[in-house]
DNA sequence: TCAAAAGTGTTCCGCCTACACCCATGC
DNA sequence: GCATGGGTGTAGGCGGAACACTTTTGA
């Protein structure tokens, strides 16, 4: 009663570990074949059967003492050194059937967003690199369909846009936000309305500066305005510091609680 | 290299469980103050330290070659003999404060909807014992701060009609549903407004048939459509059948995929 | 015939969409 | 000047909010 039928009740304890979806924006020049930006994300390759020297997500083991998030930013830290401007739980895996005959493992997945300021090059490096998400090679385990899942996700979290800034960078024209948008959903949007949507907002403030680009009239660089109160979204979402991945996930939590 | 740095690595395998908020409409002539309806929940008092005594999730263990949904249907079957006609995962909770102490725990936190057919009663009955959500007890461990997740994205996710009818059953009046959504978001919420907005959307079928109560004019009896495609969302909710548990994640899974 | 709840009509307003149109700059 | 992107104006439409109104029933 309370605890549950102690006769039914096995000793169940699979592996458990974390992994992390990460997203940045493709590199200069890159487009899908609307013209518009793609994301990137970075892979590893496994060195140790199961679907040994294929490639699949980043990840590691939970940290004694450690948050799920801080195990998150670790794992992604010691396998890519990436360090992630955003960094959010997507779901947590346990089916039996995903380790294909292994150990049953309970993967809890995070998804991140790092600035092009992280993504030095894109070229293959050690056993990392990183692929267009609309031309993935074959992964290991179910980590294509948990990439399915964060991209959906990403596009339904975009409404937010402090999440595109952290793809954008600190700086930012509204081409570029904008550039931005269309690369996440994969859809064309009407610049013209998206400039005064995001105007509108109020998050947007004006640096009083210019990028002057080719032969055109120059655009305006705004930054992501941080003042206000804190998002009010129940999301347990983490902006992470560079270089100070201490920040607990509880102190996320407590900063997003209403009342 | 794609595995992690060995000597940072250590055994580190907390326990996990399955933890689950569940909810449900509260009893007839409940009301909150001012005057719609409520909803209540289902906890278990705790029979062992630490936070023995206390008021705690209903929960369990992960069971060996289950998914963590079934896991989580099976935990709340044996702790308070509920079937949930929804089951979706929350969140997964992790942190080190989080035990007080104890042992490290990882807790898949699934949340769940029942109908009033199965809240027979809302009294006590041997340790589990039925709350207004605006009004609980002192909860072990950090309880308290899950179920107010909860409360949250059951609010968000009132929007698909589909969950709303899992509150309030198989056919219901417009007013009921109505009743259902101002008791999830605690706000008013205009009568005429929403009744277009239901009929509108083409997911209400009519049976035909009246509700007569009192002396007023007789309501239209609807019930939900779940013909045409699946919910295309992407949030791997799963309705389960009562007395088939069985219902792999994996299938909700494929089921809920895009192309 | 009256109270009570079901159900309908109508107006107003804000936001989003589409698309036409000016503006500043380098070549 | 003129091509190129930056930036503004504006008309139409859809949908939600508010609230007055009619209908059907039992007492």
């Amino acid at each position: 009663m309370g605890i549950g039928n102690v006769s039914e009740r096995r000793l169940a304890q699979p592996g458990i570990g974390v992994s992390v979806v990460i997203l940045a924006l493709g590199p200069h020049g890159d487009s899908a074949a609307n013209g518009s930006s793609r994301l990137w994300l970075p892979l590893v390759r496994r060195v140790r059967q199961p679907f040994m020297g294929s490639w699949a997500l980043p990840g590691g083991d939970l940290r004694v003492g450690h948050s799920l998030e801080e195990s998150a930013f670790k794992a992604l830290e010691s396998t890519t050194e990436l360090h992630p401007k955003y960094l959010e739980q997507l779901y947590t895996f346990g089916d039996p059937s995903r380790s294909s005959g292994g150990l049953p493992m309970v993967s809890i997945v995070y998804w991140a967003l790092v600035g092009e300021a992280e993504t030095k090059d894109f070229a293959e490096k050690d056993n990392v690199k990183w692929f267009p998400v609309d031309d993935l090679p074959d992964l290991a385990f179910d980590h294509r369909r948990i990439i399915d899942y964060a991209l959906w996700r990403s596009r339904s979290k975009l409404e937010y846009p402090d999440i595109a800034t952290k793809l954008v960078g600190e700086e930012f024209t509204l081409s570029q936000l904008h550039d931005v948008y269309e690369a996440v959903t994969g859809q064309p949007l009407d610049l013209a309305n998206f400039r005064r949507k995001m105007l509108a907002s109020g998050h947007l403030e004006d640096t009083g500066r210019k990028l002057h680009v080719g032969r055109s009239r120059p655009a305006a660089i705004y930054r992501y305005r941080h003042d206000g109160e804190p998002r009010m979204e129940f999301t347990f979402p983490t902006t992470v510091e560079h270089g100070k991945p201490e920040t607990r996930a509880d102190d996320a939590l407590s900063a997003l609680m209403p009342s």
